[in-house]
DNA sequence: CTAGGGTTAG
């Protein structure tokens, strides 16, 4: 139009000017301005607005600033602020997108629905939380709370915040639930890994007669990944075929995932395989769930045919080929790959690959080398780094570096049990008595306890979770009677050794009570008889020796499947063979 | 000018 000698008016301007916008075209963009100028139009609202919404969209928010300012007041209507409030959060300029706000609210132009769905994502991180409950005060004043989206958008504000439990408290304010709202609660949880809560929402929505889709099934299969519950993620798979949703990447991607980290790696692989366009997240998950499952070969293949497919892998992809090398005891590989990320791919390593490499080092028996490494490092360690080092002095009993890595991390995270617990257990291996009450006392000093761990057993689409001795659950009586049963038995046909008989006297006195996993596994029992050749235990600590003692002659005398999940690795106990494949 | 989604050890 413009080659032919014709000139944009008013109403053509914004039409080409989005098109500029959603092709990213910031030269034909600045043309068009100046043909605005040129025919003066360049103040009319809705020129104004496309111009700010282009320079914003093309990433040139300080021209998008400029063309407003440079606009005179009366000409600057509720929906030019909205163009560029909107124009600064795209582009995460918080306290630009927040004193606009503030200008606009001082020159009395009234704020509407669309200048807070604008706004409101900018606060994202921790460090605004403060500032988007004031914007949630606002939207109250402003009687704008009862907009769906902007009750939506508040929402997703205190999840990204990381306050589930503000998100939570709004949810159930809210009166007339939609799908997104549903679906934003339900990601949020999904996202701060509160699996369980996904699952109850997700029952709770279908009971309410909202039909899921995919972006609710996403959160509800992520949440399936981490627990560990198959059945219910097989349900969701059914669910996507019941509702023909066309096969969509993130859903896939969320199948890959909890296939592969429920163990069913041939499913994983055969939705992996199907996939029309693997992403570099479809192979993170690939490869980490068959690194998890010890197969750290197979996944450093998978990781070198993704590199020959031409994806470039990131910070992710290399947290999970490392840990598959960690695992699977392939040290030179994990160097290997370690050296390429910042040479060849040009990737900074961040603190949580250097803890996949002092943990693939320190299994190796390398601790000088894994100190050596943290004493390198150009990123600050954070306590990760330190308990890996620490973990590994532990298998390898030296405790004097132990009582190192205990310094510094519990200068960092000085109210993480499981540190202390570390190194109370490096000295109970190394009978250093002194050391275990020094330990103790420090607890006692910081007024900690441990936390109790816990387990879960999926079983009719419910999750049932455990605490150590925990008396909450429905069927508590039958529960104790078939674990007294079970050991009894044990006792009679297995030789039982001495010691492990001791320490379950010993946990039934002390009140420290009956290890979860042994309650999830007797629970399953209890509910499942002879069906069902399968079940899955998560618990959020280790599995300890008793346990695993436990679990392989229970699994050997009912001839069952066992997998125990642990927060480090998987253990399979199938009909006795206990195979956990990545203890090397 | 406008609310919801997949991958990351210990």
């Amino acid at each position: 139009m413009l080659r032919s000698g014709a000139s944009p008016n008013a109403f053509t301007f914004p039409f080409a000017l989005k098109s500029c916008a959603s092709l990213s075209l910031p030269a034909a963009g600045a043309q068009l301005h100046a043909h605005a100028l040129k025919a003066g139009c360049e103040v009319e609202p809705f020129v104004l607005t496309s111009l700010i919404s282009m320079y914003a969209h093309c990433s040139l928010i300080d021209d998008a600033g400029k063309v407003f300012d440079h606009c005179p007041q009366s000409r600057r209507l509720t929906v030019c602020y909205n163009a560029l409030v909107s124009g600064y959060t795209s582009n995460s300029r918080f306290s630009d997108a927040v004193s606009l706000f503030r200008r606009m609210t001082e020159m009395g132009v009234s704020a509407n629905s669309v200048t807070m769905l604008g706004l409101i994502p900018v606060c994202s991180l921790p460090v605004h939380l403060g500032v988007g409950t004031c914007l949630h005060c606002c939207c109250v004043k402003l009687g704008l709370d009862r907009d769906s989206s902007v009750g939506n958008c508040l929402l997703t504000m205190y999840v990204k915040c990381g306050s589930v439990e503000d998100a939570r408290v709004l949810f159930d304010s809210i009166s007339c639930k939609g799908l997104i709202t549903w679906n934003a609660m339900i990601s949020g949880y999904a996202q701060h890994g509160h699996a369980s809560h996904v699952l109850d929402l997700y029952r709770e929505m279908k009971s309410c007669g909202i039909r899921p889709d995919s972006v609710t099934l996403v959160g509800v299969l992520s949440s399936c990944a981490l627990l560990g519950a198959y059945h219910i993620g097989c349900q969701v798979e059914r669910q996507i075929e019941l509702s023909g949703f066309n096969s969509n990447p993130f859903l896939d991607n969320a199948l890959v995932n909890m296939y592969a980290r429920c163990g069913k790696l041939a499913k994983a692989w055969a939705v992996f395989d199907a996939m029309p366009e693997k992403t570099v997240v479809s192979w993170t998950a690939i490869i980490g769930g068959y690194g998890m499952h010890g197969q750290g070969k197979l996944a450093v293949n998978l990781f070198e045919q993704m590199l020959q497919a031409g994806i470039r892998p990131d910070g992710a992809a290399f947290v999970s080929v490392l840990s598959a090398c960690s695992h699977a005891g392939l040290t030179d590989e994990g160097l290997k790959y370690f050296n390429a990320m910042e040479k060849k791919f040009l990737l900074q390593p961040g603190p949580e690959h250097y803890s996949c490499m002092v943990d693939l080092l320190g299994r190796a028996g390398q601790l000088q080398k894994a100190l050596d490494l943290i004493h390198t490092m150009r990123v600050h360690p954070d306590g990760a780094v330190w308990g890996a080092l620490l973990g590994a002095c532990k298998i390898h009993k030296n405790v004097e570096l132990a009582e190192l890595a205990f310094e510094r991390v519990i200068e960092l995270e000085p109210t993480n049990i499981g540190y202390y617990v570390l190194l109370s257990n490096t000295y109970n291996e190394a009978n250093n008595m002194d050391g275990i009450l020094r330990v103790r006392m420090m607890m006692r000093e910081r007024k900690l306890k441990k936390e109790p761990g816990c387990s879960y057993v999926e079983h009719t689409g419910k999750v049932h979770l455990f605490l150590a001795g925990d008396r909450c659950h429905p069927q508590t009586k039958e529960i104790y009677r078939m674990l007294n049963e079970l050991e009894d038995w044990l006792k009679e046909n297995h030789n039982l050794d001495k010691s492990y008989l001791e320490r379950r006297d010993d946990e039934r006195l002390s009140g420290t009570g009956v290890h979860s996993e042994k309650l999830a596994i007797a629970f399953a029992l209890l509910n499942t008889k002879q069906h069902g050749r399968e079940i899955v235990v998560i618990k959020n600590l280790r599995v300890c020796e008793d346990c695993h003692l436990f679990i392989k002659l229970v699994s050997k005398a009912v001839d069952r499947q066992f997998v125990v999940r642990d927060a480090t690795r998987f253990h399979h106990f199938e009909g006795g063979v206990c195979s956990c494949r990545d203890y090397w």
